[in-house]
DNA sequence: TATGGCTTTAA
DNA sequence: TAAAGCCAT
């Protein structure tokens, strides 16, 4: 008997069944749909930490959707191991007639696709690929001289001015549901089969709070409060659309809505100046300066243990929780790279691999911000005061009080550098890396 | 076989 | 950004 030829809808960071464009193209595409999502052993299996709240995201929302396609007749095929392993399996497996997925900016991904395209095509499968998690990639904004922009306000202006309804409508999938291929239910990996253990999280909610984003401009800075979106993790893995998010923040919240823009910046820089994903500054005479890269300093900035109440309340709430308050990871990201001299490649490892949130693209932009050998980066000689931080953002201490019950007793380490002597160490380290060239 | 300018395309 | 299709007069 021959078998029943499919189209295949590769999951990867998109794990919802709504508003999903390469899911929407593949339902379709006039074939029966085989949804599938491969838990990539690379990756796993260099994450030392084995009760990682990411991958036990992905698995929850993997049930989610598996819970939603059962009740209609369907399942989604979910495998472990080496994406190009697996693929190869699927092609023998099935009688695949085209296959969908969704773009993936990062530099692994952007080899990995590469890689199943040509297996595909070898095969004589079509690969056809979308844009979902931006509402514009590439070389669709661009300076009126063709360029790619390098700073977020000019980017930000021809951004708004190239937006319009089109971009925001919702690929209507659930209207070609139907479509799905009707199976008996597959069995989900549990996540002890893939190496890893549960954790109980208890993850934001994928609701936008409508009345605080439109309150987001005025509360976003303080950390005590829960004045931000927290939607970033779904952001993250796809759980909600960008474009219904981008919806709601034209209608809410302009500040708001230039958050979502940085996003779309930061994914098309990586695009555009793919070294900054090997590891390069996005402006290389920065990669000129001499680090201390004090490993015993650089343990207790990861530990919250630097005597800096701001710095250690928002190392803590990283290590306990997944996540950080923005206006605190650019604190404590100033901190490492100016007050201590350390290479701000080491802060992005260790946030890469606490940050529930953690995407390659807004953390590496994030910190070459804070280094300043960003695109649009923060001058050199631009250094936090923790302090004044403090006054401004925390005056009552209820963030800092929050993480650090400790604060008032002989427990607490006194400050490992004094802010104007780090400070005309950094200035100098700088400017001597600037010079050479 | 009628009208105007460009490109492509649908959520 | 709404509605279509394709090329040149």
């Amino acid at each position: 008997m021959t078998k029943e030829k499919v189209v295949i809808f590769w999951y990867r960071r998109d794990l919802r069944l709504e508003d999903n464009a390469g899911l929407y193209h593949a339902l379709k595409s006039g074939y029966k749909v085989l949804p599938i999502f491969i838990f990539d052993k690379n990756i796993l299996d260099k994450l030392e930490n084995k009760n990682d709240q990411r991958v036990e995201f992905i698995h929850k929302s993997l049930t989610d959707i598996q819970e939603q396609l059962i009740s209609f007749g369907s399942s989604l095929l979910v495998k472990y191991g080496n994406p190009i392993e697996i693929w190869k399996n699927l092609i023998s497996d099935f009688d695949i007639a085209e296959v969908y997925t969704n773009h993936d900016y990062e530099k692994y991904a952007i080899e990995r696709d590469k890689q199943v395209g040509e297996i595909l095509n070898a095969n004589g499968i079509a690969f056809y690929t979308f844009k979902d998690q931006t509402i514009f990639e590439k070389n669709e904004v661009l300076s009126g001289a063709g360029t790619p922009y390098t700073v977020f306000t000019p980017y930000s202006r021809k951004w708004k001015e190239t937006l319009n309804e089109f971009y925001l409508k919702s690929y209507p999938t659930e209207k070609y549901f139907q479509n799905f291929i009707k199976s008996n239910p597959y069995d989900l990996p549990t996540l002890n089969e893939i190496g890893f253990i549960e954790t109980e999280s208890v993850f934001p909610k994928k609701e936008l709070r409508e009345e605080l984003i439109k309150k987001y401009d005025e509360v976003r800075d303080i950390p005590s409060i829960l004045g931000t979106s927290r939607l970033s993790v779904h952001l993250r893995f796809g759980t909600v659309s960008i474009r219904k998010l981008t919806q709601k923040a034209l209608a809410l919240n302009e500040k708001w809505l230039n958050e979502l823009i940085w996003r779309d910046f930061y994914m098309n820089i990586l695009h555009h100046f793919p070294h900054i994903g090997e590891g390069k500054s996005f402006r290389k005479e920065y990669d000129n300066i001499v680090w201390r890269n004090n490993e015993t300093e650089f343990k207790k900035w990861c530990e919250g243990k630097t005597g800096y109440p701001i710095v250690d309340a928002g190392m803590r709430e990283l290590n306990a929780t997944g996540f950080m308050h923005n206006r605190v990871r650019m604190i404590t990201a100033s901190f490492l790279i100016k007050h201590l001299l350390i290479d701000w490649r080491w802060g992005e490892a260790y946030f890469a691999e606490k940050l529930m949130d953690f995407d390659f693209s807004a953390n590496n932009g994030g910190w070459q911000w804070a280094s300043s050998s960003g695109c649009d980066a923060a001058p050199y000689f631009r250094i936090f005061n923790p302090t004044s931080q403090t006054q401004k953002f925390d005056p009552e201490l209820k963030y800092i009080k929050k993480w650090i019950p400790e604060l008032n007793s002989f427990e607490y380490p006194r400050p490992i550098v004094e802010h104007t002597f780090a400070r005309e160490r950094v200035l100098k380290a700088y400017k001597d890396a600037l010079d050479k060239k």
